[in-house]
RNA sequence: GGAGAGGUGGCAGAGUGGUCGAAUGUGCCUGACUCGAAAUCAGGUGUGCCGUAAGGUACCGGGGGUUCGAAUCCCUCCCUCUCCGCCA
């Protein structure tokens, strides 16, 4: 959730702002509910003092004593009427709260404008795209791909995209996380390893919940859900903490698996490892000081891009516009790797900066120069998603014998040259 | 899963219906003493919300209830510990 001093004391700005997203929501109605939730908090705290007055009063009298029985019963009827003045003051914050929640976050004034995908500026590119590439195949159409990846089997024990991979492609995934880990370790990441379901708590507060809930696998008997991704555990590690200044910036690292159930995306692009419910992906986050979390979010992208050179894949950066740009986020890269045999460009990360959205939301603070707390900066990117750079490894390294070169980076974990079914 | 014990401020630990946001110890900060440190002494030291402020209000695991009044009584959920069972 934003500052809601937006709200009281820059409406005009605060609109203009959300108008550049695609999310809509009634602020003027909200200044409204804001002000009802000041005004009976007010009411109902004022009678409640009177009541506190009189109950010490009452506490000097003897009990049982006339005055005592004739203050009781003159008291009752200031109790109900503390309980109805609460339950109204309550009510009305919940209705403010709620509303406040489906405020989105406010891009940043670097965010260029635009409607949707189609305005998102490609920033800057690495490596060739064009003609260098004359073997390649799309990878799910290399002759011993289902030897190595299996989705039928996957369909049978599991559901649709849940594949197995087999033999040295499974030995691949493990060296790709391996060699992700190791990088980010070098950047200045420590490394967790982390649960892969949450609470509600944890879904709540960075932003899955309430409103991308049938994204995600749940289990209704614990109330738990699979993770979309490892932000949610990671991110919710300093949940309702407060951490010392001297302590930021902190960086985590972590590799699990995701789960998604795409409802709603499934039958588009899905061949293959296109799009899948079940993938392993290495995450960074950060939790940054506010002064320089746009700094924080050059160098987090910077560091997921060192991978997919090191890699030898090419790849753009995206700066997506503020119509695309996502209800919790201020400001986002997303990294496209070129796949030269379906000759189309695949997500492979999303950098992203929250500023304090998500900070407030899942109450992650640390006490400022003035000694108060004030929410910190959280920051993620994917470094990088298994399948896809897998599929793009798989393709632009199609030699003319019909075999994937493996980027020499992998052959700590990796030892072969080729990869041939 | 069964039986029992328990969840109070950074930590430890009192408090079983009223003057308790909460004793005491400890930790931390400031000051005094000291060449400096230790020790000692004095003061300070949680968070949210309402309020320009003064101040008010809420929070003793979460939620609900009883009462004029709840950290304290009742219900319920969660968690921790001990023992038993089961198990990677």
């Amino acid at each position: 959730m934003i500052d809601v001093n937006h709200l009281r004391q820059d409406l005009e700005g605060l609109k203009t702002a959300i108008a550049r997203k695609k999310f809509e929501c009634d602020l003027d109605s909200l200044v409204e509910l804001d002000k009802r939730r000041r005004e009976t908090i007010s009411e109902a705290e004022q009678t409640r003092a009177g009541q506190k007055a009189a109950n010490t009063e009452m506490s000097q009298l003897p009990k049982g004593s006339p005055e005592f029985l004739a203050k009781v019963a003159e008291m009752k009827e200031l109790a109900g009427k503390v309980k109805d003045l609460e339950a109204v003051a309550k009510d009305a914050d919940e209705q403010f709260q709620e509303a406040f929640l489906s405020v989105p976050n406010l891009p940043h004034e670097s965010v260029p404008d635009g409607k949707g995908e189609e305005d998102n500026q490609t920033i800057s590119a690495w490596g060739e795209v064009e003609g260098d590439f004359p073997h390649a195949v799309p990878h799910y159409d290399i002759p011993w791909f289902e030897k190595l990846i299996d989705f039928p089997r996957g369909v049978k024990v599991a559901g649709a995209g849940f594949p197995f991979y087999i033999g040295e492609m499974s030995q691949l995934v493990r060296a790709l996380i391996n060699f992700f880990l190791e990088e980010a370790d070098k950047n200045g990441y420590q490394e967790v390893h982390s649960p892969i379901v949450v609470n509600a708590a944890s879904a709540m507060a960075t932003g899955q919940l309430p409103d991308k809930e049938g994204q995600m696998y749940v289990d209704q008997n614990e109330g738990m859900y699979l993770i979309p991704t490892a932000e949610v555990p990671v991110t919710n590690f300093f949940r309702d903490e407060i951490l010392n200044s001297d302590e930021l910036p902190v960086k985590r690292c972590a590799y699990t698996p995701c789960f998604r159930r795409e409802a709603g995306s499934w039958g588009k692009d899905v061949r293959g490892l296109n799009r899948l419910h079940q993938f392993d992906k290495v995450e960074l986050v950060k939790w940054v000081h506010p002064d320089n979390s746009f700094d924080e979010l050059e160098s987090l992208r910077k560091d997921a891009e060192g991978l997919l050179q090191k890699l030898g894949l090419p790849y753009r950066v995206l700066l997506i516009c503020s119509g695309d740009i996502g209800f919790p986020h201020s400001k986002q890269y997303d990294l496209d790797v070129w796949a030269a045999g379906q000759k189309r460009w695949l997500e492979v990360s999303s950098c992203s900066n929250f500023t304090d959205f998500q900070a407030r939301r899942a109450n992650i603070r640390f006490r400022g120069e003035d000694g108060k707390p004030q929410p910190v900066h959280t920051l993620n990117g994917s470094a990088l998603a298994i399948p896809r750079v897998l599929a793009a490894i798989l393709e632009n390294n199609l030699d003319s014998e019909g075999r994937v070169k493996v980027p020499d980076c992998l052959r700590t974990w990796f030892d072969k040259d080729f990869l041939s079914g």
